[in-house]
DNA sequence: GTCCATGTTCTTTA
DNA sequence: CTAAAGAACATGGA
């Protein structure tokens, strides 16, 4: 579900639920979903607060009152909602949190659920982590020199380069197809070919592209919804992503699904005919 | 039964 | 050795 869009707006609405909120208890049902193995997350979480949450990349990393942080990713199904704790409990619910009362005379609860369990915990620690040094630069802040010159490092398609977040941190399937018909560029462009035209215009589509998404709460095409439970809206205005066969909204040639890196690729065969 | 799915990582191939 | 392609992971819906 989640890729840049989705996980700003699940951080978005987190952030006002949780952060100061000191954590009562812990219940983690499912070990298999922490790494490192067999960290005993649950006495590190306990009594601790919450003292900021943010996004790097996919990932929703959390800090601690201790200093000590951890991050979770959500995978493909993944969801983070905070709820009144008589909620009834979801099924594939991994973790519940108890953040305490706020107006609710239960309390809430922090619940990660996640069917299909790609998604999971990764504790941090204290340390200023070089965790994150394999991680590309954020999209939204990137520049077109920083872009052309991870571009020129790699001969695979435009398409399998910007999926790879050691190259850009936060585009996924959805966002790349967008973003590249909306530069007019073919998904099998090879990435060092790309003219500096290309480049700057590939850059800027993948900024309006990302932010015209958060101003819709992202796409909820199964799974995705926000911590308070609401779905994203941008699914309505997605002009190739899982459009195959019907008509480009700005030629009418009908959209090409292709499969890249073993992933489906939607692209305007006429409006993104460069390769 | 089949195929497909918003992601990442490990293995295999060139 | 490296880069790129492919398979695997687990579950559910069409």
């Amino acid at each position: 579900m989640p890729e840049l869009p989705e996980v700003q707006t699940v951080v978005a609405t987190l952030r006002p639920r949780l952060i100061g909120r000191k954590i009562r208890s812990v219940t983690l049902s499912r070990q298999d979903i922490v790494t490192p193995a067999g960290h005993d997350l649950v006495t590190c979480l306990t009594g601790r607060t919450i003292r900021d949450i943010a996004r790097r990349g996919k990932r929703i990393v959390f800090t601690l009152d201790d200093a000590n942080r951890f991050y979770i990713h959500l995978g493909m199904t993944g969801q983070l909602t905070v709820v009144d704790a008589t909620t009834a409990v979801a099924p594939h619910t991994h973790l519940e949190i108890d953040v305490g009362a706020f107006d609710a005379e239960a309390g809430s609860r922090l619940r990660f659920r996640d069917p299909r369990r790609f998604g999971g915990i990764w504790w941090l620690g204290n340390e200023d982590g070089e965790d994150d040094h394999k991680m590309g630069p954020e999209p939204l802040t990137l520049r077109a020199s920083q872009l052309a010159a991870r571009l020129a490092k790699t001969t695979r398609a435009i398409k399998n380069a910007l999926m790879d977040q050691r190259v850009v941190a936060g585009l996924g399937n959805i966002y790349v197809d967008e973003s590249l018909f909306a530069a007019g560029i073919h998904p099998l462009s090879p990435a060092n070919e790309l003219s500096i035209d290309q480049i700057a215009r590939l850059n800027r589509a993948i900024k309006t592209t990302l932010r015209r998404a958060l101003r819709h709460r992202g796409s909820t095409l199964r799974d995705y919804m926000d911590a308070d439970g609401a779905a994203g809206g941008f699914q309505k205005l997605h002009r190739v992503y899982d459009r195959a066969g019907e008509k480009c909204r700005t030629c009418k040639t009908p959209i090409d699904r292709i499969v890249l890196g073993g992933r489906s690729t939607h692209f305007c065969p006429k409006c993104q005919r460069t390769h």
